[in-house]
This record gives C-alpha cells, structure tokens and sequence, in this order.
DNA sequence: CGAATACTTAGCGATATTGCTAAGTATATG
DNA sequence: CATATACTTAGCAATATCGCTAAGTATTCG
C-alpha cells in the first residue's frame, strides 16, 4: 500500500463516515428534495437541534451539504447530489444480503 | 418519519458504517480483483493479522463478503461488486470537496 | 435597548470502535 | 501424537461517537 492510496483510502473513509448513521442519512435524502432549515430537520427527526446541528456541522466538514443563513434560519443544500446514486445502490447491497 | 424508513435507514448506515474505514475499503478494493486469504491481506495491509480479521468478520455480518476455508487457510470474496461502483462515486464526492 | 427565535458550541456520561497481545481452534505435516 | 501454520476470539486500554443539557452568538422585532 502506498502512501498515496492510504491518504485515498482515508480520505473516502471520512466521507463514508460522515454518511453512516440513520440520521445523517435521512438528512442527506431529505435535502435531496430542496433545501431545509436546522428546524424543519430537527421537527421531522425528533431529537434535540443541538444533535442535529453536530450532524449537520460533520456532513458539511465532508463537503456532502452547505449551509446558508437568512435572517434567524440556516438553510442547508445537498452539495453531492452523487450520493444519492450511491444511495441507490445501497438499497440493492442490504436486500442481496436479506434474501 | 416512519418506523418503516427508521429502520431503512439503519440498515444502510450499518452497511455504511462497515465500509467507513480506510483498511475495510482496502479489503474491498482488493477482493474485488480476486479472493484472498487472510495472509495475503494482512501483509498487504501492514497490521496484525487478528486486527485483519475482526475487520473481515465485521464486512461478513453485514453481507458485503464471504468466507471459505481451504486448507488451514481462510479465503473472502467480495459478495456485493454494487459495492464498487459505489466507490467508484465517492471518489466523485472528495474531488468536488477538495477542489 | 430588551426579549424572543434560531442556531451553534461546550461539556458530560454512556457506549462503540480500534489495534494490540494472549489464548483458543482447526487443519496439515513430520 | 506432536508441532507448525492459519486463523479467530477474548480482553484491554486508548480514542471516538452520540445524545443530552447548559450556555453562547446572531438576528429580528416591539
């Protein structure tokens, strides 16, 4: 293994990382659907918005979303609509091992 | 969000999750030119061989490899190629980021 | 200005993950 | 049978993650 592939490697952990938990995900499809403020994310997840603005911050330290504030409210986007694909594909590995 | 999604969801973080780990991806990457045994991997990775092993063991239970014993040796295969093409994405997903 | 709203940051305890060494299991081999 | 090889399991210490509450920041509004 070189260097070049560990620093690769690691690097795609992160991102992988940041996507491995069912609140992260869920986040991550609803802004697919458009942007979404810390609020309307926290009402639709049903934990404290301290909780939910920690997930926020780590997908966006990854580059998967960005964040926008408008007067009181911070809006967050899908950066990465690729991931979603990637999600996709997901949905397939989980069934093949059920069956 | 339902019971029904919950669970969705935390199911494809649990495949996530196994992924989210720079020796794990080097394991997929690997098996997915060919088996391996055991002691091919750990002296590829470069770390004890019973690390390797929880590392493969941990990939098993979640579906994305399989296991057979030949021998005193022990050979895993990829289960799930979707796996790849997933992969492949990701590297889509940190070259948006660093640029 | 003072209060309210929307967030973020900090700090805490509980729990999970990681890599290690030591010990256990199973198969081959002299 | 005894030893060696290939692997797995168990147990440990260090570290990371998760959700919470409390406290801080920033913007709006009366």
């Amino acid at each position: 293994m070189t260097a070049t592939a560990k620093a690769r490697l690691k690097s795609q952990a992160r991102v992988l990382k940041a996507l491995a938990h069912p609140t992260r995900l869920f986040i991550v499809e609803e802004l697919s659907r458009g942007e979404r403020c810390v609020c309307e994310l926290t009402e639709m997840i049903g934990v404290e918005m301290p909780t939910v603005s920690r997930h926020l911050s780590l997908l966006k330290n990854v580059g998967i979303i960005e964040d926008e504030k408008r007067g009181t409210q911070v809006f967050y986007r899908l950066m990465t609509p690729c991931v979603m694909k990637f999600l996709g594909c997901l949905g397939g590995v989980e069934a093949s091992f059920r069956k």
